[in-house]
DNA sequence: TATTGTTATACTCTATAACTATA
DNA sequence: TATAGTTATAGAGTATAACAATA
């Protein structure tokens, strides 16, 4: 067992520590973290698609789905028709929606906070790098589970 | 938006992309990433008792109780009488549950190994002591966080 | 033919609260 | 009094497959 092994506990560990007092900081707002995720996403550049959205969060379409219906039913998201494309649809944030996420976000400060004071400002960069590295590494297909998947038909 | 903020969101998305892949290797050997978590957290030391358990996943102890109902159901788990505490049990693997554990580490390998590819040994030693400084952090309590709690009641 | 989104469906994980038994 | 575990309950996220409408 060497420390690369460690590599994804490690990982999980510090996600799941963060996601679960997120959803207690967010909770009072009456949001879920994920769903703090969603509106991030929708906050953070222009109006998209479902797709798009899903894509980026990143989820599964039908996940994204039964989260928009969430939180449409809260009157935080709105979506209507794409102007050419008579199959999708665009989805945004409403006026609520966008008050939500703003107070959500400063509600956050003090968590984010706490978890960059543990690192320097150098660090922070070489992690942020490390981490886009390892997802981009991680998306890319892996030949050897292709293969086993393959082989065990 | 500095780039401190972007940090959580970008720990989320390696931490899910990672997740989604496993669920894929794991689910041919019929159990899923989190089961793995906990299978690997039994086999990495001795017996524990649930609570110990759920301590080191980390995890909340009803949740682990039901996953270890579904693992004990598999054969994979069995649950003893703690030999001082008559209130605990003990949790162990089976041998089966060590056998499919192993079998599930060695599929998860390409993944690892993908991930860890994308850093140099020097990064994977600097990432592991990052992300164990951020944990420990964000388990400790943040006064700016309970001083919101109290106020809004 | 491929793509966008919906629907139906099912399962896992999550967590709170009330409870029993024991320390 | 505090702790270990169970039970009941509820909800959120996850994802697959079949489907309709459209590109």
């Amino acid at each position: 067992m060497t420390e690369k092994d460690q590599l994804p506990l490690a990982l999980r560990t510090v996600y799941l520590t963060l996601h679960r007092r997120s959803d207690a900081v967010f909770g009072e707002l009456g949001i879920t973290a994920d769903q703090f995720v969603l509106l991030a996403t929708l906050a953070g550049g222009q109006a998209m698609t479902q797709r798009e959205l899903a894509a980026r969060m990143p989820s599964d379409p039908s996940t994204v789905r039964a989260m928009l219906v969430l939180l449409e039913n809260q009157g935080l998201v709105t979506r209507v028709a794409h102007p050419t494309d008579a199959r999708a649809r665009i989805v945004r944030l409403t006026k609520a929606g966008l008050r939500v996420y703003q107070q959500a976000f400063n509600a956050g400060r003090p968590l984010r906070d706490k978890m960059a004071d543990a690192l320097s400002p150098r660090e922070i960069r070489q992690l942020m790098s490390m981490l886009q590295r390892m997802t981009e590494s991680l998306q890319a297909p892996i030949p050897e589970l292709v293969a086993v998947s393959e082989t065990s038909r």
